[in-house]
Parts: C-alpha cells; sequence; structure tokens
RNA sequence: GCCGAUGUAGCUCAGUUGGCCAGAGCAGCUGAUUUGUAAUCAGCUGGUCGGGGGUUCGAAUCCCUCCAUCGGCUCCA
C-alpha cells in the first residue's frame, strides 16, 4: 500500500500502482473529471501514470497555469496523431503549450496552409472522440534513437541525443507516439473545442541557419463556450489594435513612398506625442537633467569609437559617402556616442557629477523588414533618451532615481500590468560583450541591487544585455497580450572607456565616470502604440488632442459656441466646435466615435443663460453648468490626473 | 531576411468557374432641412482593381516578378 497527502492534508491509503487519475476519482467523479494533471512530489505527472511510493499530490485544474499548460499540450499530440493521418511522412520537431494554446512545429512532404486548417481540426475531433488515454511508456536511450530512427524522424533523434543518459519516456494517444517528458490530461475525450489559428515558419531550434519547419498554432477548450468567448475576446482585443485605432483618430500614417517603417505623425498624434515629451521634460528639469541637442547623422568613426559599428554595422543604414571629402557619416543609429562627446566637450569635475544629458534623440535602424510592425518596430523612432555620467559612490542612487521616474510616469499612464526584467549577460557567449568580467560583474550587481532596493519583482534574463552592459527593462503587453519593451535603464562601465571620459578626482588624479543610459518610454513611437491598447484611444483628459468639442443644436448658435470655444481655448483647455449643418444626434455620434472626452452642447436655454450641457465621453448627459464652472471643473481633473501619482 | 496569407475609391468591403462601360455603404462636394443628447433627405464627384511583365479574342479574376501589409520565425544597440 501506499500513503498518499492530499492538498487539505488528508491521508489516505491506496494500492501501489494506482494511477492519479484513480485516485481523483476514488475521491468524486466530479474531481476526476476536473483534475486534468496532478503533481507528486513536486514533480507533475499525467493522470494515467502510476504512483510508486508514498507520495503528495495535488491536483491541477483549468483555471491553473498547469492544468491549461497540461490541457493544450495534450491537445498537440493530438494535432500531431492527426496530421500524421492526414500526411503520411510528415516529420515532427517540438510541440509545447504556450500561453494562449498550443503549436507543433512539422516538417511536411506537402505544404500546409490556412485553407487546410479544417480538415485537420476535424480529424483532431474526430480523434478526440475516441477518448484515447495518453499511455506512458519508458525506454533506453538506444531504444528511443532506434525508434525514431526507424521511422525517419530525424528531428526527434537531434532531442534526443541531446538528453542525458537514462530512461526516456514516451507518450502514445491511438496511432501517435512521441517523444514527452508529460504531464498529459487523462484521456483525449476532454478537448471537445479546438481551433488551429494560424500557420507560421519557424526556423528548427530556432536557428535561422537551420531548415525552416511549419509551425500550426492552435487553441482548444473542454467546452465549446470556452472557445467562443475566447474567439470574441481575440475579436475585442483586435478592435484596440494600434494601427487601427491609429487610422480612426488620424494620430500617425505611413506611405509606401516614403519608405517601409517610417511612420508619419499626423497633427493629431504629433500633438499627443509633443504632451507626452513636455510631461517628461518637466520630470526631468526637476530631477536636474539639462536637454542637448544633437545631429541626426555622425562620422563613422564615432560608431567605430563606440564599437556600435563593429556590432551593427550590417543593420544600420549604409554609409553616406562625401566623394570630394571622402568621408563616410551614419545616420545615427543610438544617440550615447554624441552624448559622450558633449561630456568630452570640457574638464569635468567630480563635484559636476552626475551630469545628465537629456534629448528626444530621433535614431534610425534598418530593422529587417520582417520585422516591422506598426508603430511598435520601425526604422525611424525617436527615444526620450538620456545618459547619466555618474561617479561610482553616486551609481545606486542615480539608478534608483531613474527606477522612480520609470514607475511615476507607468502609475500615471496606469501602466500596471509590467514586468521588470534585469537582462544580464549570456553565461555561454561572453564574447559577444567588451569589457571586463570585472566591470560586467560591478554592473549587473548594481542594477539587481537597485531593483531589490525599490522593490522591484523581477525576472532574470539571460544573454538579454546590451553588448556593453546589463539592463533593466520594463515590458508592457498590447492588446493581443504581445511583450514589448519600454522603459529601459542600462549600466555602462564600456563607452566611458572607449570614449576615455574622465573627471577630476577630489585626490587630484583623473577618474573614469560610469555612464547609465536610460529611456523611460523606450521611444515615443512604441509608447504611443501601447498607450493606444491600452487606453483602446480614450486617452487621458490631460493627454487628449481635443478636450472638449462644442455643438450648437443648429446654425443659430454657432456664435454662442464660438464664444464658449473662446472662453475655454483662452484658459487652455483644448476646445473645437463641430457646426457643421447636422442634427445633434449625429453631431454626438461622431465626436463620441473620435473619443472626445467632453462634448458641451449648446442650443436656445444654453445661450440665453450663458451655461452649456455637458456630455462626458461614455457616459451621458452630466447636466448644465456655466462656462467658467465647466473650465474650472475640468482643469481640476487635468490637474489631478498628472497629479495624483505624484511622490 | 525566412515561411505563409493578403492587396478593388480617403475608409470598410461586394465582385460566382476569365466575358456587358468595375459596384455598395461611409467619408467628400452641392442643394434642401435649422434640428435638443449615438447616423435627416436628395443629387454629384471619386478607382491605371498595389507596380511591371506575360497567357488569352477578352484579365480585378490565370502565370511570373517586384513592392507593401498581416500572422509567425529570426533579430532588436
Amino acid at each position: 500500500m501506499i500513503k498518499i497527502t492530499f492538498p487539505d492534508g488528508s491521508v489516505r491509503e491506496f494500492e501501489k500502482g494506482t494511477t492519479a487519475y484513480q485516485v481523483a476519482e476514488s475521491i468524486s467523479p466530479r474531481l476526476a473529471a476536473d483534475a486534468l494533471a496532478a503533481e507528486v512530489d513536486g514533480a507533475t505527472v499525467d493522470m494515467s501514470r502510476a504512483i510508486e511510493h508514498d507520495a503528495t499530490i495535488k491536483f491541477f485544474k483549468w483555471d491553473d497555469a498547469e492544468g491549461k499548460h497540461a490541457f493544450w499540450h495534450t491537445s498537440s499530440h493530438l494535432l500531431a496523431e492527426a496530421l500524421e493521418s492526414l500526411y503520411p511522412g510528415i516529420k515532427f520537431g517540438i510541440g509545447p503549450a504556450i500561453d494562449n494554446g498550443f503549436y507543433y512545429d512539422v516538417d511536411s512532404p506537402v505544404a500546409i496552409t490556412e485553407a487546410d486548417l479544417p480538415a485537420i481540426e476535424q480529424k483532431m475531433v474526430e480523434l478526440a472522440r475516441n477518448k484515447e488515454p495518453l499511455v506512458r511508456s519508458e525506454v533506453s536511450k538506444a531504444d528511443a534513437l532506434k525508434t525514431f530512427t526507424e521511422k525517419g524522424d530525424q528531428y526527434k533523434c537531434e532531442l534526443i541525443a541531446d538528453l542525458a543518459d537514462g530512461t526516456i519516456s514516451f507518450y502514445t494517444n491511438g496511432a501517435f507516439t512521441d517523444l514527452c517528458r508529460g504531464p498529459h490530461i487523462p484521456h483525449t475525450g476532454y478537448i471537445k473545442a479546438i481551433k488551429l489559428t494560424s500557420v507560421a515558419g519557424a526556423y528548427w531550434r530556432g536557428n535561422e541557419k537551420n531548415k525552416m519547419l511549419t509551425r500550426i498554432y492552435g487553441v482548444s477548450f473542454p467546452k465549446k463556450s470556452m472557445l467562443d468567448e475566447y474567439l470574441a475576446m481575440i475579436e475585442e482585443a483586435k478592435k484596440r489594435d494600434h494601427r487601427k485605432i491609429g487610422k480612426e483618430l488620424e494620430l500617425f500614417t505611413f506611405s509606401q513612398r516614403v519608405g517601409q517603417g517610417l511612420p508619419l505623425w499626423l497633427p493629431k498624434g504629433a500633438d499627443l506625442r509633443d504632451r507626452l515629451e513636455r510631461f517628461l521634460r518637466q520630470i526631468q528639469k526637476e530631477h536636474g537633467y539639462q536637454q542637448v541637442i544633437t545631429p541626426h547623422i555622425g562620422n563613422i568613426e564615432l560608431y567605430k569609437t563606440s564599437g556600435h559599428y563593429a556590432k551593427y554595422g550590417k543593420d544600420s543604414f549604409q554609409p553616406i559617402h562625401t566623394p570630394i571629402e571622402g568621408e563616410e557619416y551614419m545616420l545615427k543609429p543610438m544617440n550615447c556616442p554624441h552624448h559622450c562627446e558633449i561630456y568630452r566637450s570640457k574638464p569635468r569635475s567630480y563635484k559636476d557629477l552626475p551630469v545628465r544629458l537629456a534629448e528626444f534623440g530621433t535614431v534610425y535602424r534598418y530593422e529587417q523588414s520582417g520585422e516591422l510592425h506598426g508603430l511598435t518596430r520601425v526604422r525611424s523612432f525617436t527615444q526620450d533618451d538620456a545618459h547619466l555620467f555618474v561617479r561610482p559612490d553616486q551609481l545606486l542612487q542615480e539608478f534608483e532615481k531613474v527606477i522612480d521616474i520609470v514607475l511615476y510616469i507607468f502609475r500615471t499612464l496606469k501602466f500596471d500590468k509590467y514586468t521588470a526584467q534585469v537582462s544580464l549577460r549570456d553565461p555561454n557567449n561572453r564574447e559577444k560583450y567588451i569589457g571586463t568580467d570585472e566591470n560586467w560583474d560591478k554592473a549587473e550587481n548594481a542594477i539587481i541591487e537597485a531593483a531589490r532596493n525599490k522593490g522591484l519583482n523581477t525576472i532574470v534574463e539571460y544573454g538579454e544585455a546590451a553588448f556593453y552592459g546589463p539592463k533593466l527593462d520594463f515590458m508592457v503587453k498590447d492588446a493581443l497580450g504581445r511583450s514589448w519593451q519600454l522603459g529601459t535603464i542600462q549600466v555602462d562601465y564600456n563607452l566611458p572607456e572607449r570614449f576615455d571620459l574622465t573627471y577630476k578626482g577630489s585626490d587630484d588624479k583623473m577618474h573614469r565616470p560610469i555612464m547609465i543610459h536610460r529611456a523611460p518610454f523606450g521611444s515615443m513611437e512604441r509608447f504611443v502604440a501601447v498607450l493606444l491598447e491600452h487606453t483602446a484611444g480614450k486617452f487621458p483628459l490631460w493627454l487628449a488632442p481635443d478636450q472638449v468639442v462644442v455643438l450648437p443644436i443648429s446654425e443659430k448658435y454657432n456664435d454662442y459656441a464660438a464664444e464658449v470655444a473662446r472662453e475655454l481655448n483662452a484658459a487652455d483647455v483644448r476646445t473645437q466646435i463641430d457646426d457643421r449643418n447636422e442634427k445633434i444626434g449625429r453631431k454626438i455620434r461622431d465626436n463620441e466615435l473620435k473619443r472626445i472626452p467632453y462634448l458641451l452642447i449648446v442650443g436656445e436655454k444654453e445661450a440665453a443663460e450663458r451655461k452649456v450641457s455637458v456630455r462626458a465621453q461614455g457616459e451621458g448627459d452630466k447636466g448644465q453648468m456655466s462656462i467658467g464652472e465647466f473650465r474650472d471643473y475640468l482643469l481640476g481633473l487635468v490637474r489631478q490626473e498628472v497629479e495624483a501619482n505624484r511622490r
């Protein structure tokens, strides 16, 4: 007999060899139906696996991340089973569960396109109805290799070859056997609703030098209604796409004639962006930053000095040659070298530090064409850049102050779901980075310590550092759950070295400053994109390009409307008039669709009493106010929005 | 850059297997209407059917090629 301890602390005895599924069923059929996989002694096991020893057991349910994972992982086996029956000779790569479903990478003798997906789904549904159990078997590495070699599945062989010696687990559902660790749900019958969402190319093992396999993405659910809900959610998310809203609200556009990935900011978008820039400028002023302005090009020698040319020369717009003088210039792909030269423009004393140089600097990078994406990935963008030149004793404090700025901005714009990522060197690939181990260690430790002091809940990613230093990155998700890096703070011992930056210390000797690179928004383009997806275009009042539109009931009241607008604009309330010859219902509709925060309706009554009827975006009629009352009310709201999150 | 899909008016989209001068709604313009809280009515303008090449008596529709966009992969200083 084996003793099993349950999550509630109770202990019960079972026959040795009882499966986790049977354990669940013995407690309640309901639990068995809900339980998707179980954890025994800290290791996840599929429900059909026998429990051989005394164990602590925990059940995963659909609502657990692990439960979904097991469900979707099993779905990818089901997908593979369907593919193998429909496409004889197909070979399999990997097929994991992901955040929103699952995929399988395959090498098919015939091309699989989106048009083929419904038939594959159909086959999966058929197979799922068989309630095929996921049967685990354990084999030696040699046998495992033999099995897949005979089958001609070179990808699986490669995977097995990389595994440690010892027993390897296989799982079989129906006619399909896969190399797999588990866990799984007990049988495929739980999978009731399946949607294969897309096909895409994916390099084998994520290496672009390898063959490109076909990746089939899908999602599945235990109930049809859950799939419908999911698909409806995706449809809703698409409505928040910044590219769609940007077009609707006339914020930005692209032109083939101007070139790929080169955004054109329209008046309303430029206005929005300008407002964000002024907001940050004000904060930076309070924090002792100095604004600088540098050219959009620089001599190629500048980037050879910084090391950027060697590392990114090929990914840049190619150098501009000057035929007469024979010089080469580059469109600047980053602002740091220019700022280093500003630092060098005069001798610095330890008393001058920190020197904080800020610039909204537009940079140009030749991103691969397939990487371009709306405003989030472009070839020309403006960084809200600053470089802080600090003494070693100032590093930690200055770094923490930058974290404060980032967090203040995120609070003000209600980006409450961010991930703070500590991006360190790849320990296995140190030749990718410049500088000494000693300085790297110092830089990495400074970031980790600053993040801890600020109580940030961080994740650590190795290999995500810049080539010159480690980073603290702030990641925010878009409407469809894709993660984008916004704010970034980086510690750099290397550029000061390469540019031979110095300051005179109190000991009368020359010392090397440390550089902090930082951009709280990241880039204006990407920040606006994510802001659009978060707000669905309903900007906070302080940012809205148009805060108020006055709607005269008929043309008879245009004069009064103009008077109202004049008075509000004089008080810096951004006000427009909609004096089109349309019915009031029409004007309300059009301006609501433009996400105007406040609409003021004026007709005979209002004109006589010198009042306005106020309508708040999405809230409807708010009653009447005098012009002055409305002005003070609105200005109060704006002040509150910007000041509320200040510390 | 790679895999796959898509590209018809400013916007959203129809255009069956190649066949009447390429359509609709919205937007725009003109006129009528002078309006009270999410679409007033009528008329009109607007398209080298992404660009180029080819097949055909005939191409938005089929083929080639280039460009752009979308979903991924790779990359992201």
